[in-house]
DNA sequence: TTTACTTTCAAACAGCCGTTTGATACGCTC
DNA sequence: GAGCGTATCAAACGGCTGTTTGAAAGTAAA
């Protein structure tokens, strides 16, 4: 019935607004920074409002937990026809923007970026759903570039070695500000961060596949 | 006096226990995380201690951080009689050893690691006095190899790229403990890594050299 | 209108936090 | 031993945390 719909989307609209709100603070506070009575007031509900929906803040960050666009863009990498070496500067370019532009809606990869250093019981759910899937397409890419030639030891580390260079500049991001003040992540400043990526990363690759 | 230096150390060794106690758990917690109660019950101390000595809990982090071991690896480094690359190298392997190795005495590194990622007060005297010798210290070390014909611009990056692999391993250990649950950081497995980054890095540095 | 159910809300709860307090014990000079 | 700073201690303080509660409001079916 259209009172029933109304009711559900009522309260369906509370719930969408914490969890937009639940990604903001997440992707700003650590864990136990974000406090409940932020993002409440932020989504402007009542504190119990989380605890009714979601069941505790842990549910909630869960919850507001999603990767959709990062495996959106794997899998758009993939089904793209260019050679391994140019879909591996697709993906650099695109992962940066997501990692890295404040404009992009997606607060995911920021609220991943800041788990890694700081585990919560969230955790096993984004190694799961987020961060096996993007190292497993990223070892699959690598291993396209340099063949059969080296081991998966060293594979393993050269996709190692290509997130952090990409993940530096989130973790980072605080310290260069104080070393380069007027350092910005601005799409054409994201671009050229990409790019030098790519760049120094072929290039050590190549050379591991040329000496083993 | 004799009964004056006694007084003086025994005030001093509940401050030295503090100080040991607060590396450890500040190693182990972030800022948040890490409770005066946890310190002063590993020193054997009462709560109040912490406060009677340093004034606050940022007072005693600060006093807690110490970087003498990572200027002497500096300008030992420095002064080794050795071309760039293979300064490079023994830099990477000391730096790494510094980093992961469990066994080190030095924390120091493992809460400059963990402080990136969640800055408090603390993290201008880390800048200051570590990171900013860091990077000055990695960026001439690297425009000894590449020459002047690359750019400052590039030139950071590069830095970056390396810092940034370094981190990861530690930034991300958690999240490849659940990847790899075989993974440890033994003193073998710490210079295998040193070493890839080392190959790795010096293919992308000299790669960039090349180009520009 | 009555009934039943879902959602919101102010208020309170229990627990931890960093910090302060005032008393107590200690070490040393005189 | 008296006096005096210093260091330690148990206890409490004020504040913030996530969570719970019970009443109130809102909605939909009878």
């Amino acid at each position: 019935m259209m009172t029933e719909v109304e009711t559900r989307t009522a309260s369906e609209q509370t719930r969408a607004r914490l969890l937009d709100a639940a990604r903001e603070v997440f992707s700003q506070h650590n864990f136990q920074g974000a406090t409940v009575r932020e993002i409440c007031r932020r989504a402007e509900a009542n504190v119990a409002a989380v605890n009714y929906h979601f069941g505790s803040k842990e549910g909630l960050l869960a919850e507001a937990l999603n990767f959709s666009q990062l495996a959106a863009l794997l899998t758009a990498n993939v089904k793209a026809d260019a050679c391994p070496k140019i879909r591996l500067r697709l993906f650099l370019r695109d992962f940066m923007l997501m990692l890295l532009d404040e404009k992009n809606a997606s607060s995911q990869c920021r609220i991943m970026a800041r788990e890694l250093a700081d585990p919560t019981p969230a955790l096993d759910k984004i190694v799961l759903e987020a961060i096996a899937p993007l190292h497993e397409f990223l070892g699959k890419l690598v291993r396209e570039i340099v063949g059969d030639q080296i081991g998966e030891t060293e594979l393993r580390r050269c996709v190692y070695s290509i997130f952090g260079q990409c993940q530096f500049y989130r973790h980072s991001h605080p310290v260069l500000q104080r070393l380069h003040p007027k350092l910005r992540y601005d799409r054409k400043e994201i671009e050229a961060i990409a790019e030098h990526i790519a760049e120094f990363s072929l290039a050590g690759i190549e050379h591991l596949d040329k000496t083993q």
